[in-house]
DNA sequence: ACCTGAACACCGTTCAAGT
DNA sequence: ACCTGAACACCGTTCAAGT
């Protein structure tokens, strides 16, 4: 599925991907699929052929998200203020939930279960996630109580929330920096 | 709409909104109107003669909702602890807009259309709501920057991120208590 | 090895025909 | 004044027939 041999259903699965993208980002992630087959020029077989679901073709298109966040969770460990690396990952987190209409439920599934084929990449987010987290809560800058689960629902729905609104990019700032502020222990 | 004249259709008004509680609690939001129609023994016509739209229904079965949670925040005023009150009355709002899986999105819409039926009583929640939120903040316990508007998307945001969970109550207040420590001023 | 599109079972919504 | 259900235009998904 992921490596066609034959060169053309290579092209078609290029193609239908690139398709897809355009139309998450037009419509969000409820696009009908029969359109996004018509426009990449093949039959709706060929498309359920490559992409059994549609979860497969966004797991797909998404798939070096949760690396990124992993490898970004990774990289901000080094950084002097803990609270403050938390804050920059968990604001990419939802920047990348927020990323198409309808992504942030995709991301919810994704998270909750463990069947989903991009488990082990969201697994490993997670992993790299809570090091940040446990590391500013050794520092004593952020509440012992919070768990990776929780900040990574919060994150999720702070990307809902702003979804549609006038200014989402204002409105996921404002909310991410209430709950950063319900995470702080000391100077605020 | 509201109130037909005939008796048949006071009862097959009556009899689809009972069903159509019941089947948004069982299957959500999204539930088949068709079904609903069906297992309320009327045509599809007949469902759409009386709510035209999905959102029709909905808001006649929660046009009281928005109503008692204004009646809340006006009883909630009269108590010592601002923040308390506050707390509580936030709660309910995200206990209200997760009765069913698909409803926080469509309180999330009502927030926001002005041309939604239920924009009037939504507003008058809205009103009460921030005097409670500028009562915390006159006392000093609530921080100052916080509006109205931003706390009611982050509780509908807190019942969609607690949707399909494990267990929702559960989150959901874990949630809110990050909610409320954020917007906390002073002892915590 | 892969593609195609008809076929099936569903939708939401409208509207002419009824009572 | 209200009800009905066929009709229309869409879906998602499967699978027999092709190349």
């Amino acid at each position: 599925m992921t490596d066609p041999k034959r060169a053309d259903a290579r092209r078609n699965r290029d193609q239908l991907l690139a398709v897809a993208r355009e139309s998450f980002a037009e419509h969000g992630t409820a696009t009908s699929l029969r359109e996004v087959a018509r426009r990449a020029g093949v039959g709706i077989g060929t498309l359920y052929r490559h992409f059994p679901t549609r979860e497969a073709l966004l797991e797909t298109l998404l798939s070096d998200r949760f690396d990124t966040l992993r490898q970004d969770a990774v990289d901000l460990a080094g950084e002097q203020d803990q609270r403050t690396a938390l804050l920059h990952w968990i604001s990419r987190v939802a920047a990348g939930a927020g990323t198409y209409r309808g992504l942030p439920e995709s991301v919810r599934t994704a998270l909750r279960d463990h069947d989903s084929r991009l488990h082990d990449s969201c697994d490993a987010m997670r992993r790299a996630g809570g090091d940040l987290l446990r590391a500013a809560q050794r520092a004593g800058t952020v509440r012992a109580d919070a768990t990776i689960e929780d900040l990574l629902a919060a994150a999720t729905g702070i990307a809902w929330a702003s979804e549609n609104s006038a200014d989402p990019a204002a409105l996921t700032a404002r909310l991410l920096d209430y709950l950063m502020h319900g995470l702080a222990i000391g100077d605020r």
